[in-house]
RNA sequence: GCGAGAGUGGCGAAACUGGCAUACGCACUGGACUUAGGAUCCAGCUCCCCGUAAGGGAUUGGGGGUUCAAAUCCCCCCUCUCGCACCA
């Protein structure tokens, strides 16, 4: 053993073991219970960041730990390889997205392997290859045969930087996720996942999630969005049919005294036509159009509308609603038309004052009357009917009841439930991603490819087009092709591909099976993992992902190839990597090496302004505040990373990044090589204490040590993934070893003892840095490798104390402390209690109300 | 506006079921070893006040409550973060 801790030769010569030895490879094993663990797998877009570290750390210590107790560890990692930024970067450096993507995934995977992650690197995948999509593009066929999938001519949300359409989860505030321009809505013909048929059940399981943090659940509930209520008919004044409404506030329809439906509505054009509204009416239609629909529909605008010249009969009153189109109206939610009831609906009040509409109350609050005259703002809360013959005098809660069921018996409507989920548009009008396996004939019309003819490749030769314009639209080698069911050679393929997301909704059943040639996966391996006993990413995927995975899986369930509908048992959402940012008011974010003097008083290099300092925000290169792994792990190295991830926050929460706390990550991990090194040849051919007498005087107090340390880290790990509790664990341990006393330790009986607590650090940390506690434990003269041992006990008998520290409050401030034997009963503590000198002064002669005495923790005195 | 989460020393944080608030680390201060130290080791380190000292007082965003006992439970308020947001 070197005396000098050089991470670096360490940790490169058991990388090389490890693969030699292929110790991170896994079977399944029907004799041993599995564990699967899956941390979300990157996209690889050049070069490892912090966040990635974070994420695989903690998922490392899991896999190790688990490993230790005893599971069938599956570890797997992969590439979520398809996406629009090797499509902008084959744009811009002249290469070819396949060239970038796999030169990019070379370099991850050579960064987690010197991270030492214990992946099993066999069953790597990427979602670009066609040996992966073609399954992908088999399930779509198979989808579209069942109907599950549909193409329609929708207006869809459109970016026109990225060049195409983005699915309704991927618009965050009005604004592309990936590059934040504003989105626009656009009518295209577009592939639909019938997700919607799902809602119910992805909802109802959301109760079903134990093992997902709230957070979660609940942002997957809001977004999912479930109403109960009724559809009413409302007849048009013409005779010419009805127009349906969804409304949850059935309760209130005898007050509704106008419709309102949104701009979009197919009927809108219809109905003004003839009317002499018809030019007021397309004019607003086409400004609604045209305007930025964030802006339209954002909370603050002001509502504004058109009468579009026609008006329907509200069922129950008779009487004639003018029909107006308004830009609060959305066409995706319900049916895009909207009863308005002025009186009992903000939005409505605000329109129906500004229009000069007739606002009818018709719920009144209990000892109060309303007046529509005075009124200043709807009025929305509980109360009973008013002008609602025959429903007056009832509570508006049961009146939803009662006039739903009238709505069915009369057949005026029915119940309804409306989901603020849409279906899942997948259509991508760009070159790098699944091409969607469908083929359009004159004769024959939509005709999925046959399960023969897959996959259809992703053609290599396409030339990237400025300006993200998909190359498959012009490629005639690839468009043209003959029909599969009539052999028209006339017929031409589909050209979108597929959202990437699809292929993450599956790539964990993937992994069960990698190279499986004969469908999605093996059905008996994915029989034995899945489901994934422990996901581990990052927030930012709570709905996408989470909601598309929990989809898919419903969908392979129905085909019968899964036996599960949960995809994930537990999920951990980590928190982000954060730094502090340096801002020039001039020149914006500085990198640190460009400010003079960092904190405080910095400046800018180039214009020396001040430099505003403090705001701590998530790492990225526009904030120009990101640490860059590789410069760290070559300074550091990896096991120092790893630590410091690990220690400097609970994995939930958000980690502050801290240079001088990497340092003392480092300073630690040279504690602990010297401990080792110093004492090597004290406990070299000692074996570790396991008698049946325990040590006596300072000896016990390590022993215990050792047996609490195990005990707490073992409950931090497997409990609660508080590795930085289980890290500061060990570090006490590490202290109590280097403050015992040196004759003590190195007495015959000492030696044991001193092994145990030496070993006992090397193993609780090896699933923290392995690479550090593998070389130490080989110090030792251990064997076996650190990966196979197996996790240590704890002894009761061991952890416990002789004598126990009572604490003495007197009425309920900490007054004294006293010891006292461990198997002292009540009356003892309390007697010894009452005698303590300092509680006998404090006392004095005031009467003794109450004395509480709580088992080996305190006494309190009431006085 | 609705929903979720959080608020503890100079900083990251700990306190698991109500029972010694501030473990562990960072920063800082003093000392030792040293040609030197940005290496290492030892000691100190919540705040304020009184006191030479022993000791005392206050303190978990603010206010109230329950309790022998509250960071933890209940009510009101403030601040921050995240998600959704004209959802009929």
């Amino acid at each position: 053993m070197e005396k000098e801790y050089r991470p670096e030769s360490v940790e490169l010569k058991w990388h090389k073991i490890w693969d030699q030895n292929r110790l991170f490879q896994v079977e399944e094993d029907p004799g041993k219970e599995k564990y699967y663990l899956l941390e979300m797998f990157p996209y690889p877009s050049g070069n490892i960041h912090m966040g990635h570290v974070r994420n695989y750390a903690i998922g490392d210590v899991v896999a190790r730990y688990k490993r230790m107790r005893g599971f069938n560890v599956l570890h797997p990692m992969g590439w979520d390889a398809f996406g629009m930024p090797a499509e902008n970067a084959a744009i811009a450096h002249k290469v070819h997205p396949a060239e970038w993507t796999y030169q990019n995934i070379d370099t991850m995977r050579s960064q987690l392997k010197r991270l030492g992650f214990s992946y099993d690197w066999d069953r790597e995948l990427a979602t670009c290859a066609p040996e992966y999509y073609r399954w992908e593009q088999w399930l779509f066929v198979k989808m579209f045969e069942k109907g599950m999938v549909y193409r329609k001519k929708a207006s869809v949300n459109w970016c026109e930087t990225c060049q195409t359409v983005l699915a309704n989860e991927q618009v965050e505030a009005g604004l592309c996720w990936r590059c934040s321009e504003v989105v626009l809505q656009k009518e295209l013909p577009q592939w639909f996942f019938r997700i919607t048929d799902y809602a119910e059940d992805l909802l109802e399981y959301c109760e079903r999630l134990p093992g997902w943090p709230d957070k979660v659940v609940t942002m997957q509930r809001n977004w999912i969005g479930k109403s109960v209520g009724a559809e009413i008919h409302f007849p048009l004044e013409n005779g010419d049919g009805h127009i349906p409404v969804f409304t949850t506030r059935q309760d209130t329809v005898f007050g509704a005294t106008f419709m309102v439906m949104a701009p979009e509505h197919p009927l809108v054009m219809q109905l003004a036509s003839g009317t002499g509204q018809e030019e007021e009416v397309r004019a607003f239609v086409e400004r609604m159009w045209t305007q930025d629909k964030t802006k339209r529909t954002s909370d603050d605008y002001e509502k504004e509308g058109v009468f579009v010249g026609a008006y329907c009969i509200n069922p129950f009153t008779k009487w004639q609603m003018p029909i107006y189109t308004a830009n609060f109206a959305l066409m995706e939610y319900g049916t895009g038309a909207v009863m308005a009831v002025p009186a009992h609906d903000q939005r409505d009040f605000e329109f129906a004052r500004k229009y000069g509409l007739d606002i009818v109350v018709v719920i009144q609050p209990e000892g109060q009357t309303l007046e529509p005259e005075t009124m200043t703002e709807a009025y929305v809360d509980e109360g009973i009917l008013v002008r609602s013959e025959p429903f007056d005098g009832l509570e508006n809660l049961k009146a939803l009841e009662a006039i739903a069921d009238y709505l069915e018996e009369k057949q005026m409507g029915k119940r309804a439930v409306n989901f603020r989920l849409r279906d899942w548009g997948i259509s991508r009008q760009r070159y790098w991603g699944a091409p969607i396996p469908i083929v359009y004939c004159d004769k024959c019309g939509v005709v999925p490819v046959p399960e023969n003819d897959l996959p259809v490749l992703l053609p290599e030769d396409a030339e990237m087009l400025e300006g993200g314009k998909s190359p498959l639209l012009t490629l005639e080698s690839f468009v043209k092709t003959s029909c599969p069911k009539c052999g028209d050679t006339g017929a031409s393929r589909e050209t979108d591909t597929m959202d990437t997301f699809v292929e993450s909704s599956w790539y964990f059943e993937r992994y069960c099976s990698p190279g499986h040639g004969d469908g999605m996966f093996d059905q008996e391996a994915v029989g034995y993992w899945m489901p994934v006993d422990q996901y581990i990413g990052g927030i930012e995927h709570a709905i996408l992902h989470l909601l598309y995975s929990r989809y898919f899986t419903r969908v392979l369930k129905d085909f019968g190839l899964v036996t599960y509908k949960e995809p994930f048992t537990r999920l951990l959402t980590q928190g982000m990597v954060c730094k502090e940012t340096q801002k020039c008011p001039e020149h914006g974010f500085l990198y640190p090496e460009d400010v003079v003097e960092q904190g405080e008083n910095g400046t800018c290099r180039e214009c020396a302004s001040p430099v505003e300092v403090g705001r701590i925000e998530k790492m990225s290169k526009s904030k120009r505040n990101v640490v860059d792994p590789n410069a760290l792990i070559e300074q550091y190295g990896a096991d120092t990373l790893r630590l410091f991830c690990l220690f400097a926050a609970p994995p939930e929460r958000d980690l502050d990044w801290s240079d001088q706390g990497v340092e003392g990550a480092y300073r630690f991990l040279k504690r602990v090589w010297r401990l080792v090194e110093e004492h090597l040849a004290d406990v070299t051919g000692v074996r570790p204490f396991d008698g049946d007498a325990l040590p006596h005087g300072d000896l016990k107090t390590l022993h215990r040590k050792t047996h609490q340390t195990i005990k707490r880290v073992t409950n931090d790990i497997d409990a609660r993934f508080h590795f930085n509790t289980a890290i500061s664990a060990v570090m006490e341990l590490v202290n109590t070893i280097q403050a015992s006393k040196k004759e003590v330790l190195l007495s015959s009986e000492g030696a044991p003892v001193l092994r145990l607590a030496l070993e006992t650090v090397t193993i609780l940390l090896s699933p923290i840095v392995p690479h550090l506690s593998q070389e130490l434990w080989e110090a030792l003269g251990n064997p076996e490798s650190v990966l196979d041992v197996s996790w240590p006990t704890y002894s009761e008998e061991a952890l416990a104390e002789d004598e126990i520290l009572i604490v003495i409050q007197v009425n309920g401030k900490v007054r004294s402390r006293f010891s006292i034997a461990a198997d002292a009963d009540e009356e003892a503590i309390k007697a010894a209690a009452l005698a303590d000198d300092r509680v006998v002064e404090r006392i004095a002669d005031r009467p003794l109300r109450k004395v509480i005495v709580v088992q080996n923790k305190l006494v309190n005195i009431v006085v």
